[in-house]
DNA sequence: TCAATGTTTCAAGGATCGTTGAATCATGGA
DNA sequence: TCCATGATTCAACGATCCTTGAAACATTGA
């Protein structure tokens, strides 16, 4: 991942509606989400969620398909995995804090501590 | 890390002078670099520095301390990680892509592949 | 074809952000 | 005390971002 797409995601993360938006769309899972379900979800109105949306995809984090009258988004679990590289890439760089820091809470992805609350599927 | 802070601190990562100065203090290790050392190093204007380790400093994500004459940043790795963190768990939940992807190309913090470029210690 | 539904686009506005240079503050040495 | 150095603060300006509601577009079913 260049500089220019990390800013760019970034930048899309760095807003409140559109954080709220990608978590709902990680949560959703691969199959998406149609715009007007993630709007009544997120509670804003149709064109603001679409603004949003177009900065996010803008920004790779998210893609859309077409559904009949529905336009289904869904995550980009890569791009979002690239950016986490990326952060990592820059923290560990010259320095080995960070991955004490990690290891010493544990991560969310390494499976081991992955049933800490399974309320939804 | 509650959300304001995550989206302070992306916020903060998603200017360009910024994230370099960042990595240029995670670079620097610990024991900092002083702020006219960052803005020759950078290549900005001692006042447009100034704005920019403010916001940082806002998000967290770095601290400072006065030397003599100098006043030294260095980064906060604690802070780094817990954004690591967060970008994690919200990629995860509901969803082992992230996982997948990000062990699939190896990451540098988790020690298991951390041989794969030996560079530098 | 017509109407209904789902979504996007557009223009306008207010708010926030980033840059600049001058002024100010803090520290250390003569 | 006075001067030099290192850094921050301030005000002003342009640029970008976010929100809003109305209008337009695409698709489906009657």
């Amino acid at each position: 991942m260049d500089d220019r797409q990390a800013l760019a995601s970034f930048a899309a993360l760095s807003q409140e509606t559109r954080l709220q938006v990608v978590r709902t769309l990680v949560v959703a899972g691969p199959d998406g989400l149609a715009a007007g379900s993630i709007a009544e979800r997120v509670g804003v109105s149709p064109s603001n969620l679409s603004f949003h949306l177009k900065e996010l995809d803008h920004a790779g984090l998210i893609s859309q398909r077409r559904e009949s009258r529905s336009i289904v988004y869904s995550a980009s679990y890569e791009a979002l995995a690239n950016l986490v590289k990326f952060l990592m890439e820059d923290c560990c760089s010259g320095h080995p804090g960070i991955r004490a820091s990690l290891e010493r809470s544990g991560d969310c992805c390494t499976g081991t501590t992955a049933d800490k609350d399974a309320t939804v599927a």
